[in-house]
DNA sequence: TTTCTTATTGCAAATGATTTGCACTTGCAT
DNA sequence: ATGCAAGTGCAAATCATTTGCAATAAGAAA
C-alpha cells in the first residue's frame, strides 16, 4: 500500500545527473539525499530547511536551481496545487493524480484507468492528442460514517 | 454549440455587484462591459488593454481588484492554467473542465458526467468529499486524419 | 441640487515565489 | 597537481498580483 510515489535512491538521482553530464557537488548531494529519504511532495522551502540541517551553507537558490535541473532531466515532477508553491516528487513511477486535503494540506495519490481513458477519448473526439494533463481533487474528510 | 461558458450581460454583472452593496463606478462599468462582450477566458492584462481603449484612465490595479471582487461574489471564476496568469470566465453556467491547446493557447470547454462521477467515487472511497476540483487537458491538434 | 460619508481609484511600493547576474568556488577530466 | 567550465552564494531582478495612502466620486440623505 505504497508504491505510486515510489522514492528513488540518492545514487539513482546522482546517476541521472551524472549521465546528463552534470557535476555531483556537495549541495546537490545534500539535496538529493533529502529527496531520497523524504516522503511526500515537499516544496522548495521544506527541502531547503531540511538541507540546512545537514549543511547550513546550502542556499535556497541552489535548491531551486537543482529542482529545475532535475525537472528538466525528467528526474522529478513538479506540481503546482491551488494557492501553494511548487511541490516535487520523484518521476518515473506510474502516472497518478492527486487528492489534496484542503484542511491539512495532505496529498493522497490515486489513479483511475477509467478516467485516463475517458480523457483520451475526449481529446481525440475534439481532434487533439493529450500532451499532459492535471487532475486534482480538493477534498475534505467526511466526518462520522466509517468508510 | 456554445453554452457552457455562457456569457452574462453587463446589467447582470452590475446587479450582482449592486445586490452585494457595491458601487457601480465608471471603471467597473467599463470592465463589466468587456466581460459581457468578450468571449473566451481573458486574463487581467487582456481585460486591462481592452478597458484602456474605452477609458484610458482605468488602472490595472482596478482590473485586478474588480476581478477579485467578482470572484468573491461568485460572479466569475478564476482559472490558473499551467504557466500562465489567472484567466477568468463568467460563473454560474454548467460546470465544465478545459482542454488547453499548448500551441495556440486556445481554451476548449468540455464536460464528462462519467469523469465527474468517477471523481466522486474516488474521493468517497478514500473517506473524503470533493470541495472542488481541477481537470485540465493540455493538448496538441492532431495533424491529418479528419476526425 | 447640495451635502456628506465612505467606498473606490490611481499610483507607487510591497509581496511571494522563483529566477538570474556576477564574482568567487570547486568538480573532475587531463 | 592543473585548468577551466560548471556550480554556488548572495543580492538584485522578475512576474503576477496585492496593498497602503491620499485624492476622488458614488449615491443616500437633506
Ligand atoms: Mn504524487
Ligand atoms: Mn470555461
Ligand atoms: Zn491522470
Ligand atoms: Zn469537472
Amino acid at each position: 500500500m505504497e508504491a505510486m510515489g515510489e522514492p528513488k535512491s540518492q545514487e539513482r538521482y546522482e546517476d541521472e545527473l551524472r549521465s546528463a553530464g552534470m557535476r555531483i557537488t556537495r549541495p546537490r548531494k545534500t539535496i538529493l539525499k533529502i529527496l531520497a529519504e523524504g516522503e511526500g511532495h515537499p516544496d522548495a522551502m521544506t527541502i531547503f530547511h531540511r538541507a540546512s540541517e545537514i549543511d547550513a551553507s546550502v542556499s535556497l537558490s541552489t535548491v531551486y536551481r537543482t529542482m529545475k535541473v532535475l525537472e528538466d532531466r525528467g528526474a522529478i515532477q513538479r506540481h503546482v496545487f491551488e494557492g501553494g508553491p511548487s511541490r516535487f516528487e520523484p518521476a518515473g513511477g506510474r502516472h497518478h493524480d492527486h487528492l489534496i486535503d484542503t484542511e491539512t494540506g495532505e496529498v493522497i495519490e490515486f489513479r483511475s484507468d477509467k478516467i485516463e481513458a475517458l480523457q483520451e477519448e475526449i481529446a481525440r473526439s475534439r481532434g487533439y492528442e493529450i500532451v499532459s494533463h492535471r487532475l486534482e481533487l480538493y477534498v475534505r474528510k467526511i466526518r462520522g460514517r466509517k468508510r
